[in-house]
DNA sequence: TTCATTTATTCGAAGTCCGAACTTTATTCT
DNA sequence: AGAATAAAGTTCGGACTTCGAATAAATGAA
């Protein structure tokens, strides 16, 4: 039940009840697959004639496909009916600060191609780069049709002019990757926020989701990005920036943060913090000349393996970052109580010693109503791409904006 | 553009399409009566004879009257409508720990009505008086319809239940209000938190508020509670808790909170701390026997007077309550960027002195890219009543949920 | 008086769902 | 083998809604 926004509103036709009810029925396809005009019959309370019709018009536009026929105790056999993972085509991009993956794939999510490159540190030439690569790729997968390129990036989407802002890891100023993107490759481009893209990706093709609108998704890397979706809808705010609890103090007067800020959560608990704990666990006393700048760097995923390896430093560190990831997460179980809250980086590798650590937190600083199941997403889910194709494929597939 | 929830859809019809356009017409004849029917066809952009069939309906569902007509230069002259404020009653209630709140009010938010009453410690006797209340409000302003009875409360409604959880000021333990309210006053029962009242409020009847779409409303009493309000509609949460950010630590190792977490921003920053701090600092030396169970309590609502009257010490302590509301409303601004944030309670009596210091720590705090509106809602607005009104009256003119 | 202009209503066409009747296909009972 | 039962799927008229053109109503200017 939402306010109807008299700025940008739609009023209905007799074919917005055929869009309503096929997008319906798609969903209905999509979930319990295969499945018969019969049963989405009663799955929808739609009658019986209106499903052949929708039915019919769904395979005409090559949606669904018919499929086996069922077999029944008795009376006619069913026709079963199942979506046509092959009718489009989407491009996956997802840019982090050193490499950009890139994924061919089908509604399902399934991806025929996947390649990288290096995200180069000058945009022009990385928006050149880019469309070239999206190209090829065409070029080496032809299809039927493709239905546009998602792309995934550590930075906020203004709302409207769809440029990027606030994207501090890139290094780049404010930008517009949409314009020329679509006009080299000739398809339409969306753009989404990492966090944004893990969410939707777990709304739509995440495990045990079903009946699940409002979910937390958090990217940790050397950044902490927070993307929320709340009444099954993605959570942008006024301007695109909405998310940004990466930069919230948990720590009031903590280490300064390039945002301006001190004692961001993300100083705190993101995997440059944990590189930050390690390398000051071994350094030189307080108040030595030079002490932070001589420190050797180990990389976040060094101290993972030191971590696996039973490294007593290296455990330490994380256990700082733990604790600290811990905090800001029940800072969102306790603001947002979503029903799940998904956590995305490199230190899902290690969760069964951060994961225990994060849920103490939770338990003492979160009262008991909110019941948030917290859980890993494995980097090898690509959440960050299955968003991208999420982020195309939802015109099609989610309730059109009616009023 | 919301995912569809396939445990809870609901189909199209064709009535559904003369709902969603009777909604926007209805919508439209609020925000810009008196209009004639001509207009309306211009805003809504539908046909001069669907306008004219749905305008003729509404009339005789008695939501819209016929008034003056109008001028123009040439032509025939137009027939203005407007909404009829007449048409249903609303009761309103706001519960707050030590009184309250009755109002009868019309369509339009104005109140024909505003009564008190203590608000009983035993929830059974609440209830029973309350009820008895109603009931004698009722009778007392016959009208041809009451539309309902809506409920502002200092604590959280549990999605589906419909039962009061999480209410620590008032005292009672879990709770189903609606049910036997609604048995006595015969009436259907709405119930909210007192914030998302206040966030529906000024939603439908604030000031400057076309467009928004994302608002969030800050209630400062004894304890703190949010109502966040994102793509027009309210966010409750997986149970009905969202919102809690009242219990988000903001210095971890702070002041124990009865949730049982310590540091919590409402430990901070309400008005309890404020009398605390006003308290503490006439303390005796730290490390005395009894000091703090000693010390007398000045009511926040003398604090504010002496404020007024420029008093050092209680200045000093609502800079202290200040400055905590401004790292609080910082962390919301940052991590949901609102187009505005709303601040309830009695501390905007002093929002001259307040306010500054908020968009001081908002500035110092928050990044460039969020625009959001920090206002303070006086209390001679009710917010809490006219929250309940909207309540009420949401379904009528919210887009009905299609999918 | 006549014409131009604007508001508002009327009425048939088209799109959509509903619901009953019908067709198709298969199994079970006599 | 034939009839009865059962379930899936189709066909078609009725009802509701918007659209769009034509018409009616009202008013000032020529």
């Amino acid at each position: 039940m939402h306010k109807i926004n008299l700025n940008k509103f739609q009023v209905a036709t007799n074919e917005t009840v055929r869009d309503i009810n096929s997008r319906i029925m798609l969903n209905l396809v999509r979930r319990h697959q295969p499945i018969s005009r019969a049963d989405l019959m009663r799955y929808s309370g739609l009658q019986r004639s209106t499903v052949s019709v929708i039915a019919g018009q769904l395979i005409a536009d090559r949606w669904l496909k018919e499929g086996a026929v069922g077999n029944l105790p008795r009376g006619r056999r069913p026709t079963f009916l199942h979506l046509n993972p092959d009718r489009c085509g989407v491009i996956g991009v997802d840019v982090q600060p050193a490499r950009t993956t890139l994924a061919v794939s089908n509604m399902d999510s399934q991806f025929s191609a996947l390649e990288s490159m290096p995200t180069a540190r000058d945009a022009s030439e990385f928006i050149a780069r880019l469309s070239h690569r999206i190209t090829d790729l065409i070029r080496a997968h032809p299809r039927k049709s493709y239905e546009g390129v998602g792309i995934s990036l550590p930075g906020r989407i203004e709302v409207g002019s769809e440029r990027l802002i606030f994207a501090p890891t890139l290094g780049w100023s404010e930008l517009d990757l949409k314009t020329p993107i679509e006009r080299e490759t000739g398809l339409p481009v969306k753009l989404e926020n990492a966090a944004n893209a893990c969410a939707l990706a777990e709304l739509w093709s995440g495990q045990h989701m079903d009946g699940v609108s409002n979910l937390v998704a958090v990217t940790v890397s050397d950044d902490i990005s927070v993307g929320m979706i709340m009444n099954g809808q993605l959570v942008r705010g006024s301007t695109g920036v909405a998310g940004e609890f990466g930069h919230v103090s948990q720590v009031l007067d903590g280490p300064k943060c390039r945002c301006g800020n001190s004692g961001c959560w993300e100083m705190l608990a993101s995997n440059a913090a944990a590189v930050r704990y390690y390398a000051e666990s071994a350094s030189v006393p307080k108040g030595a000349i030079g002490s932070k700048s001589d420190m050797a760097t180990v990389p976040f995923s060094d101290i993972l393996r030191l971590v696996e390896q039973g490294d007593a430093r290296a455990c330490k560190a994380l256990n700082q970052m733990a604790h600290y990831l811990g905090t800001g997460i029940a800072m969102l179980v306790t603001g947002l109580a979503p029903d799940v809250l998904i956590v995305v980086g490199e230190v899902t590798r290690v969760w069964d010693k951060v994961g225990p650590m994060v849920a103490e937190a939770v338990k003492r600083r979160s009262f008991t109503h909110a019941v948030t199941r917290i859980v890993p997403a494995g980097s090898e889910a690509q959440p960050r791409l299955r968003g991208t194709v999420a982020l195309v494929l939802q015109k099609h597939f989610s309730a059109p904006s009616v009023a």
